[in-house]
DNA sequence: CTGGGGAAGGGGCCC
DNA sequence: AGGGCCCCTTCCCCA
């Protein structure tokens, strides 16, 4: 599974940004009132660096690629891998490459038909015209920099990330402004539900309990983790030693000790 | 050192 | 579109 969080993590204790100096714009949640907080506030547009008119509509729908996933041509040659598509043999040669290129990637390359055409150039990128000397190049071109425009194009200001939707971005910009502080010891948070579970490390509210045992846990997932504890069989198994942890993270550790790095 | 609990962050989905 | 919730993950701390 990938790792969802893009986000870097912070090391320290000074793990968070700045946040007083970027949006003042709070909500308190008495522990008390859980039911009526106000509405956390979003910022202003005006901190929303996006570029709507860049989504999409810049790109010219050809036949060629009216596919609205122009990466997914070069996606199969790069991560999630396709099987090629049933060989063609009516028209593919790819001058002894090994390298399985899709049909999609067959439409995404555009031979410079001129014959004067300098021999260096003879990848063309659809979506911008760049050309490059080699097939390499091209996805290269295209991972890094066309594609990477064309699918994202909403920015943080506060950071380097790029989302697909502007909900997202504003779901994200939250996590910079922290509009949720407790009333208690003043912590702020990204979201309402975030501030409710650390309220409960001041309250001491567990609803989560433990159907195995008396254990109760103020959080779901850590309720979750503790059913591990029960169970028979470890969810997460070392590859190299076949030694089981009931978390991933234990699991990382034994890796990052030395066990997988032996062999 | 290992395992487990506590707290928290963040993306995705559903309503 | 936005809020609430779910789920996964990570980090820290302690026994």
């Amino acid at each position: 599974m990938p790792r969802s969080f893009l986000v870097k993590k912070h090391i320290n204790s000074a793990k968070k940004p700045n946040y007083s100096e970027l949006d003042t714009h709070t909500v308190f949640i008495s522990p008390y009132l859980y039911k009526s907080y106000p509405v956390p506030v979003i910022p202003q547009p005006e901190i929303l660096s996006y570029n709507p008119i860049t989504v999409w509509s810049s790109l010219p729908l050809s036949p060629l690629t009216s596919d609205l996933s122009p990466i997914s041509g070069y996606a199969s040659s790069i991560g999630r891998v396709s099987p090629p598509p049933p060989s063609d043999t009516s028209s593919k040669d790819h001058s002894g490459s090994e390298s399985p290129i899709s049909d999609e990637d067959e439409r995404m390359i555009t031979k410079l038909s001129d014959p004067h055409a300098v021999e260096a150039e003879k990848f063309q990128c659809s979506l911008c015209s760049k050309s490059y000397s080699t097939y390499s190049g091209l996805l290269k071109h295209k991972q890094l920099h066309c594609d990477a425009q064309t699918r994202k194009s909403f920015s943080c200001k506060y950071c380097e990330k790029e989302y697909v939707s502007l909900g997202a971005l504003k779901m994200h910009i939250r996590t910079h402004t922290l509009p949720c502080v407790c009333k208690i010891c003043g912590k702020a948070f990204s979201r309402p539900w975030l501030l409710q579970g650390h309220i409960r490390t001041h309250t001491g509210e567990k609803p989560f309990s433990c159907p195995h045992c008396s254990r109760a846990f103020a959080d779901r997932s850590n309720l979750r983790a503790h059913l591990q504890t029960h169970s028979d069989v470890k969810k997460y198994q070392c590859k190299n030693c076949s030694k089981t942890f009931s978390r991933m993270s234990l699991l990382h550790k034994h890796e990052e000790s030395g066990c997988c790095v032996a062999h």
